[in-house]
RNA sequence: GGGGUUGUGGUCUAAUGGUCAGGAUGUCAGACUUUCAAUCUGGCGAUCGGGGUUCAAUUCCCCGCAACCCUACCA
């Protein structure tokens, strides 16, 4: 029985890198009929966001990836918060210590600073083991002053950790190259993320661990600490990561970063599944379009990429295109109206009469969205004035002059007046003999009249455009253009 | 400095010890059209470098190089 875990730190929003991981050990999960953990990684004090907390929940929900087990369902191995398994962690570490792979320090910070800026003038890094050997007389001095000690890990100066991760193959890792007795617990009572995943990932049963390749280098550490507790670790995949253009590492300079921004932007969930599941896995040579279902079928460990990937939001953008385009209407109208709302086009609720237009907008306008935010400046002709969104050049089509744009525009009101009359295709006969009747072509009689009832040259078809406009105002606008001119 | 991981068009990727290294996106051009978009067609564009093994290497081996990660009482 498969047993996975997502475990975030509430320190910040849920970044689009790690929501990788969790999809990815989401999938890992569904794929093989077993279970998702979601577990909170709160042991740091300083940097703990209540706010952080709820966007986890927020974020998921949004996508659609939900655990089996968590603080907020509950499960057979909880508390799923670290912050309410302190004991837990304090029995570990004095597991340790009375084995004889730990040991107390009382360096003080200031000591540990000095030594760290001394060490990197030197090349050397690393906590120089001061406290490792001890008496039992310095420690209860030490205890005397005050001074609460922080519980080291003893590395073992000789040996090699190995283990075979899923998709790395054999990971060897020489006792010496780890960082020299790194501290299991703080303080302040709180375990280092060390300790507290390798105490927990047991204590949860956790079969297999998929976690981000920045994990590598401490997994032998990890592997050294389930020997020293007598537990059999998991087993150990770790993914590429998720890089900007730049190769660094994902950050707001690159564009949006937070699951809750690329909402915002206008990104649909199934757009941001579909896209991310591909960064660092793929299906075959050819498919590349799935649905969070498909991926929970199709997934598999073996398909994952070693190498890092670049995020593309163009590629994201040409997703989200398609998953617009395969909206219904009547969703598009729900994901639309929040952004139409917010620029203050629309009144909230789904009865005013700008909803009706919008609704009835929305096949016009459905192939040329990109984002969901797009929506308000596509629509905006419909539901705003437009009277200082064009100047007098904008009607006039290239190789034509003001006297010839103004008499279209006079020979093309007529046939607006009489819209209703017409259906599509007559009134673009209509048109047609306008253009022939003025000796030019048809798009020369449209885009005046384009601008002049939409304020821009790229618009929505025109003439659905001027039906959902009304004939009234329509003409209305074509008057204030001919006064333009 | 030490340790580690990775290297296929700009980007995401497929494939293989041996035909034109395939797809997608992006980009450029064309078609369609009522503008934009969508759609269709076509073009450009890649196996990090150097050695080695081999009849043959992008693929296997070695050495470089580059990028990134770790080297906290952060995760």
């Amino acid at each position: 029985m498969v047993r996975v875990r997502y475990a975030p730190s509430p320190t910040g929003l849920q970044h689009i890198g790690g929501v990788r991981t969790a999809l990815f050990n989401y999938l890992y999960a569904r794929s093989t009929g077993g279970s998702f953990v979601l577990r909170i990684e709160d042991t740091d004090r300083e940097r703990y966001s209540e706010d952080a907390l709820q966007d986890i929940y927020a974020s998921f929900n949004w996508l659609g990836v939900s655990w089996d087990e968590g603080p907020d369902c509950g499960g057979p191995y909880g508390p799923y918060l670290q912050s309410h398994r302190l004991e837990r962690y304090r029995a570990a570490a004095d597991t340790l210590l009375s084995r004889g792979w730990a040991y107390e320090c009382f360096c003080s910070p200031e000591r540990l600073e000095a030594l760290r800026s001394e060490g990197s003038r030197d090349g050397v890094v690393g906590y120089d083991r001061h406290c490792r050997e001890l008496t039992d007389e310095q420690r209860f001095s030490y205890r005397a002053k005050g001074i609460t000690p922080v519980v080291r890990l003893k590395i073992p100066d000789q040996g090699t950790a190995s283990f075979e991760d899923l998709l790395l193959g054999t990971v060897k890792r020489k006792h010496k190259d780890l960082p020299p007795d790194p501290v299991m617990l703080k303080s302040d009572g709180f375990p280092t993320y060390h300790l507290a995943n390798v105490v927990d990932d047991h204590e949860m049963q956790i079969t297999h661990v998929l976690r981000a390749q920045e994990w590598l280098s401490s997994t032998p550490l990890h592997i050294l600490l389930y020997e020293a507790l007598g537990h059999e670790p998991p087993k150990f995949c770790h993914l590429p990561f998720v890089t900007g253009k730049d190769g660094q590492k994902l950050s707001k300079r690159h564009g949006a970063t937070s699951v809750i921004e690329f909402r915002k932007q206008g990104y649909l969930p199934e757009a941001l599944i579909n896209y991310i599941a591909l960064l660092g896995w793929s299906y075959d040579d050819s498919r590349e379009f799935f649905t969070l279902d498909e991926l929970e079928e199709l997934f598999t460990v073996e398909k994952l990429n070693k190498a890092p990937a670049v995020f593309d939001y163009k590629k994201l953008e040409w997703f989200n295109g398609n998953y617009i385009r395969a909206c219904s209407d009547a969703r598009l109208f729900e994901v639309l109206s929040p952004y139409i709302e917010q620029a203050g086009l629309l009144p909230a609720g789904e009865q005013s009469p700008q909803a009706e237009v919008v609704r009835n907008a929305i096949p016009l306008v459905k192939e040329r969205l990109k984002l969901l935010s797009d929506a308000p400046s596509l629509l905006r002709f419909l539901l705003a004035d437009i009277g200082d969104d064009y100047t007098a050049e904008d009607l006039v089509p290239k190789k034509m002059d003001t006297g010839a744009t103004k008499a279209l525009l006079e020979a093309v009101r007529p046939l607006v007046a009489q819209l209703d009359g017409y259906d599509d295709e007559s009134l673009e006969n209509e048109f047609r003999k306008v253009a022939e009747e003025y000796d030019t072509k048809l798009g020369n009689v449209m885009m005046p009249l384009r601008v002049a009832v939409t304020g821009s040259r790229a618009s929505p078809p025109l003439i659905g455009s001027l039906r959902l406009l009304g004939a009234d105002r329509a003409l209305g606008r074509i008057d204030a253009a001919l006064a333009k001119l």
